[in-house]
DNA sequence: TTAAATGCAAAAAATTTGCAGACGT
DNA sequence: ACGTCTGCAAATTTTTTGCATTTAA
């Protein structure tokens, strides 16, 4: 597992603490929205400016660092970018949990976006329900 | 196919110009966002308000009506709620196409959920990439 | 040293709310 | 006629921007 600040600098950004810290909540939690994060960094660096996180959300996100998890009825969670992976997502609680592809292979959806003559990039998987806490 | 006037009655709604409306922009257009939406109804309706356009599709929603397509990147869309699909979206223009869910039978993605007792209500597949238009 | 990043405050954009009047049933 | 829905304007929330100062490399 590479360190994060290894990650910045190989994506070209500097490895600030503010950075590093978004980094470390999102490795912590696996999935955040902004406000989240805002939140959670306030503990260590007070100063944190929010504009700063949005800033910086956005910067990872056009540097491939991060991946956007846009989510039906709420704010949109980040997650530090790995391979692709399927969410579970609670519709009472929020909460998003990953599992493998494995089920699904690539070739698949590949396939699926050639029917229309699409160049797939990139594929998200979203189930909806309800997840082991919620349905106590 | 159900007329609107129907569906939104057995939805326990009144059907109102700019309600039918909105369907009808959603039927033409597959899917739309609150904006285009907006701009379009007003073509026909032109004293329809933002705020009408909000609270309509929240209240269709919620009666489930219509359903949600959350983007990466870009303002939520939104559809005429139909059998689970998979959604084509072009990372260059936004376009949205539908595609069947043929290939990735239901008892497959429940059984994936299961794994992490994780009770499924509904699947959203989004495959990112480039549509035949865009890369000309 | 210096280009990039932060934090602030202000601006802009997006969404929600309350309510008087209009409308569907 | 009645309760729902609309449109407006105002309030709120979310996101973006510009700039002076700080900081990583």
């Amino acid at each position: 597992m590479k360190n994060h600040s290894e990650l910045l600098r190989e994506s070209g950004l500097k490895a600030t603490i503010q950075r590093l810290s978004i980094l470390e909540i999102l490795q912590g939690t696996g999935h955040s929205t902004i406000d989240d994060i805002y939140v959670t960094v306030r503990e260590k660096h007070a100063s944190i400016s929010l504009a700063t996180v949005y800033k910086n959300i956005e910067m990872l996100l056009e540097k491939g660092v991060l991946a956007e998890v846009p989510l039906a009825g709420r704010k949109s969670k980040y997650e530090i970018k790995k391979h692709d992976h399927i969410h579970l997502i609670c519709q009472v609680c929020g909460s998003v949990e990953d599992e493998t592809m494995d089920a699904i292979p690539q070739e698949q959806l590949t396939r699926i976006a050639q029917k229309d003559d699409f160049i797939l990039s990139q594929s998200q998987i979203n189930l909806y329900g309800i997840c082991r806490n919620c349905r106590q």
